[in-house]
RNA sequence: GGGGUCGUAGUUCAGUUGGUUAGAACGCCGGCCUGUCACGCCGGAGGUCGCGAGUUCGAGUCUCGUCGGCCCCGCCA
């Protein structure tokens, strides 16, 4: 069999779309060949495009069979046939076409294949470098095919509706300035201007604020940005936003412009986001969930049960509220049957997570048990157990420390607890804004505040007096979004102002020289005739890893980089050569 | 930068206390088969045990180093 050409061959069917009420017609399938059953002078060819698979036969034609004999695992064929009913007994209730198949009068081969490092057809697992490097083989999977039309069906559904709610989409500069602050930025050398660099946008933070300046009212944007950080399952070093910034803005509206929109995703895999979202302060996060990206989908809230040890005789804990910690926990719903060995480890756990020691409890049958039974009495242990609302099938766990590294570790614990006990719902999906965080952030090693959002963020009205009397205390009006525990937007109300931007440079040590240096064009602008404005921008690839069940990024992005932020099919990064440097006058170090 | 884990056939893995010729499944190649659909049956090929040192009479197995994948901490306005 020889390979022809497609010439005049157009495609008149899906492989996923013939039914029994296709039955008599003649059609041309173009695909690639799933799977051969010789069954000797009849075989059967699984053809398949990104629609699904149908089932082509040859037979009573000598040539024909011989042909398909020939077929291997992803050739290249043209079926030309008519669709036929299958009999009764060889319908495949497991096929979308399986009603039907394709009894063929010709088979063109467009294209032999080489035979594949894995099998595309057996969908076997595959370890995550061979993808990588032949990605264009594991994009053929349907897996990928269903999270790479998922992840399309989302980013229409979002130009559609910010279209609808007259925003524009504008594009922004990928070769910008770089702003030390923030994370590393990506460097492109200027061959026009040696010595010099331009930055790829981390953000397009300054130029949709300026948009806003000029006018633009409602802007969005889909948009890659670029941080040179290390990787996680949930961070690349070129990742994709939806960036949108509203002028006038408070946050209420814009939580109600971003509400809906999250609903829409939703109805895409068939469920919905019920609005209004809970908004959660950040100090509230913190203490009940030791986390500002809360996971909402499996209860067990932190509680300060202090109140019952105080007056104790357990000097661990006595000794930790004197000193102005806490006794917290949290109750883990049915765990009073655990064993010792499973208490075990739920104490070496908290271990890890850097807690000096983890207390629990329970009140079963047996009565009330914990280590600390002896040492704190069974009243406190009583108290604590009613305080954080254990029932005698529950158990609490405790521990003391510092208030917020305490809640700290007992959130990553209960992260821990809830994945162990199963208690995390893939098809829920739970979404808070988490607002009020905190303007600064203490840096220990530098000894000076830094912004924890970005230095554009407005404070809250109310706590405008603390900026200049106790910084480490003022509110910022800063937003995130949360779905699951993942942080999937974050946003805030922006400085208008210039005095007052003036001023926060200031706070975080940016001297005015500095300031002009790197922001010059922005704080002129500011004068102009700024709108109050505010904005947000979400994380696209993280919003279609939970639209698709998948735990990593890497799968809805075609093209990923490994945690070493390599691409193993391109083979970047790469040494370049001596004569692109000297152009650059770049010499490595 | 740090911690954890993995690396054996094309792929996914097994490989006992350090001991003969390193196995299985799938895939691949050849043959048979007219109703299969993870087709079946018969036969066959296929290995730098990631790489490099070391210990040992002997290393897939133990030690050290190194490279790579993944997860986490730091980092990520």
């Amino acid at each position: 069999m020889i390979v022809e050409p497609l010439e005049n061959l157009a495609r008149t069917h899906t492989c996923g779309e013939l039914t029994a009420a296709d039955i008599g017609k003649d059609v041309v399938l173009l695909g690639w060949v799933h799977r051969v059953r010789d069954l000797g002078a009849l075989v059967f060819v699984d053809l398949r495009d990104r629609h699904g698979l149908t089932q082509v036969v040859a037979r009573d034609n000598d040539t024909l069979v011989a042909n398909a004999k020939q077929l291997r695992s992803e050739f290249v064929i043209a079926v030309c046939g008519r669709v036929e009913a299958r009999g009764a007994d060889a319908v495949n209730p497991k096929m979308k076409t399986g009603e039907v198949e394709v009894t063929a009068n010709a088979i063109r081969l467009l294209n032999e294949a080489k035979v594949p490092p894995f099998g595309i057809a057996d969908d076997p697992p595959i370890s995550e470098d061979m993808r990588l490097k032949y990605r264009y083989l594991d994009l053929r999977r349907p897996r990928m095919q269903h999270n790479l039309a998922l992840r399309h069906r989302a980013t229409m559904e979002i130009r559609k509706y910010f279209d609808e709610q007259g925003f524009l989409e504008i594009e922004t500069p990928m070769l910008t300035k770089s702003t030390p602050e923030g994370a590393r930025d990506y460097l492109v050398p200027s061959r026009v201007h040696p010595g010099e660099f331009y930055a790829l946008p981390q953000s397009p933070q300054i130029f949709k604020q300026i948009l806003m300046i000029s006018g633009m009212d409602r802007y969005f944007q889909i948009v890659k940005c670029f941080r040179d950080e290390d990787l996680r399952a949930d961070r690349q070093p070129e990742f994709t936003q939806v960036d949108v910034e509203i002028s006038f803005a408070t946050e209420d509206l814009v939580f109600s412009v971003l509400e809906p929109l999250m609903d829409r995703l939703m109805a895409i895999v068939g469920t919905q986001a019920p609005r209004p979202f809970l908004r959660l302060p950040y100090a509230e996060a913190i203490a009940k969930y030791g986390t500002d990206k809360p996971d909402l989908r499996c209860g067990m809230e932190i509680r300060n049960l202090s109140d019952a040890f105080a007056e104790s005789n357990f000097s661990v804990f006595r000794t930790a509220i004197a000193t102005g910690g806490d006794v917290r926990g949290f109750v883990v719903p049915g765990a009073a049957k655990y064993s010792r060995r499973e208490l075990d480890e739920l104490v070496e756990q908290a271990k890890q997570l850097g807690a000096a020691g983890l207390v629990w409890a329970r009140a079963s049958d047996a009565g009330v048990q914990s280590p600390a039974l002896k040492a704190a009495g069974e009243g406190a242990i009583r108290t604590a157990l009613e305080r954080a609302g254990a029932a005698p099938s529950d158990l609490l766990v405790m521990a003391a420390g510092a208030p917020e590294a305490t809640s700290r570790m007992l959130g990553q614990l209960r992260l821990n607890v809830a994945k162990k006990e199963n208690l995390l719902d893939p098809d829920a999906f739970a979404f808070l804004w988490v607002v009020d965080f905190p303007m600064f952030e203490w840096l220990e090693e530098e000894g000076r505040y830094e912004f924890m959002h970005h230095p554009f963020t407005a404070p809250l009205e109310s706590d405008r007096h603390l900026l200049e009397t106790d910084q480490g205390r003022a509110r910022a009006r800063a937003y995130d979004l949360v779905l699951n525990g993942s942080e999937i937007g974050g946003g805030s109300i922006r400085i208008h102002d210039q005095s007052l931007q003036q001023l926060v440079f200031k706070l975080l040590g940016i001297s005015d020289e500095e300031a002009r240096l790197r922001f010059g064009f922005f704080v002129d602008a500011l004068v102009y005739g700024t709108p109050p404005h505010g904005g947000i921008a979400l994380g696209l690839d993280r919003i279609a890893a939970i639209l698709c069940g998948e735990a990593s990024i890497r799968d809805v992005i075609a093209f990923p980089k490994t945690t070493q932020a390599v691409d193993l099919m391109a083979g970047a990064p790469s040494a370049v050569s001596e004569k692109q440097l000297r152009e650059l006058r770049i010499k490595p170090v």
